[in-house]
DNA sequence: CACGTTAGTTACACTCACTG
DNA sequence: CAGTGAGTGTAACTAACGTG
């Protein structure tokens, strides 16, 4: 690795800023944060598996993935890219967001990929330039200018989200465009016991090929992928319901209050009723 | 206090998803 | 296609808490 930078926590925040050049290959991330991220990528190809799809990613796009959004990158047929990551947490910028709830809009639109023209890339290009030079050294201020930077990002995002009506890209293969059904379908009954076998015959694949090729383009295995859906429909309802741990376990998908109470905590290093006691806590 | 209810943990056996 | 291990269900236990 090299020309890296790094500013922060990229798990805890509250801002994180990366820039990497590689010329090998590159071992594959996926996961699902708390933090919002931006991702630049200046030059190569990658592939970004975000929410329930894939996209490639190609020179001069921005990544836009709102907070919990589970994503997942890989290499395309190209080795070697470089890029800029940026992860921010709402509490860096809240008071400004407050203030310009607008901000954050380009997070929630139709497309998380903006593909942007030349005078755009300029724009974009020069702001990662100032953050990332805040970023190299401590100095007076680099609190301030790093959220004074973040924040002219934004604005530049949520003004091109506006006035650039972006298609959604097209899918890279059939097979990305049946895998992205099946993620979709996954997202819609992991309330309901769901086997690969029965997926899989739905869907008229095989399973051991479901398998492979969920894995490969989605980053998550197929059990991987449906508990974190499971886990995070029991945290929305631990927080907004009272619902007793149980029948948060059962309306979430899984099969046992056991099951749940080990996926639960693999995943969130917590059990259920300490998530939803710490969530209450954050409320006041 | 004794009891019931709810939540969380562990052991063990099995099955099914993953991998080579 | 087949072997393996991660994931899952059942059962049995403990912990925490409120209630008569």
């Amino acid at each position: 690795m090299s020309g890296t930078i790094t500013y922060g926590n990229e798990n805890e925040g509250p801002f994180y800023i990366q820039h990497i050049h590689r010329t090998g290959s590159f071992e594959r991330t996926q996961h699902m944060h708390d933090m919002f991220e931006l991702y630049y990528l200046y030059e190569g190809e990658r592939m970004y598996f975000i929410r329930d799809r894939s996209y490639l990613i190609l020179p001069g796009d921005l990544v836009l993935i709102n907070q919990r959004d589970l994503h997942a990158t890989s290499d395309s047929e190209k080795l070697g890219h470089a890029r800029v990551v940026i992860n921010f947490a709402e509490s860096l910028i809240a008071p400004t967001v407050n203030e310009a709830p607008f901000l954050l809009q380009a997070f929630t639109h139709a497309s998380p990929v903006l593909r942007l023209d030349l005078p755009a890339r300029r724009a974009v290009e020069g702001i990662l330039d100032k953050l990332l030079h805040e970023a190299k050294d401590e100095m007076l201020g680099q609190d301030f200018a790093i959220r004074h930077y973040l924040t002219e990002l934004l604005l530049f995002t949520a003004r091109f989200v506006q006035t650039q009506p972006v298609a959604s890209p097209e899918h890279v293969s059939p097979l990305h465009r049946k895998i992205s059904t099946i993620v979709r379908h996954i997202n819609t009954y992991f309330d309901s016991p769901l086997r690969l076998e029965e997926l899989a015959e739905h869907f008229d694949i095989s399973p051991a090929y479901l398998s492979r090729m969920f894995k490969e383009i989605t980053g998550f295995s197929f059990v991987e992928y449906l508990n974190i859906v499971r886990v995070q429909e029991a945290q929305r309802l631990l927080v907004t319901t009272k619902l007793k741990v149980i029948e948060v376990s059962e309306l979430a998908g899984f099969g046992s209050l056991v099951q749940f109470g080990r996926v639960f905590r693999q995943l969130t290093g917590m059990t259920p009723l300490r998530y939803r006691q710490q969530a209450e806590r954050l409320q006041h």
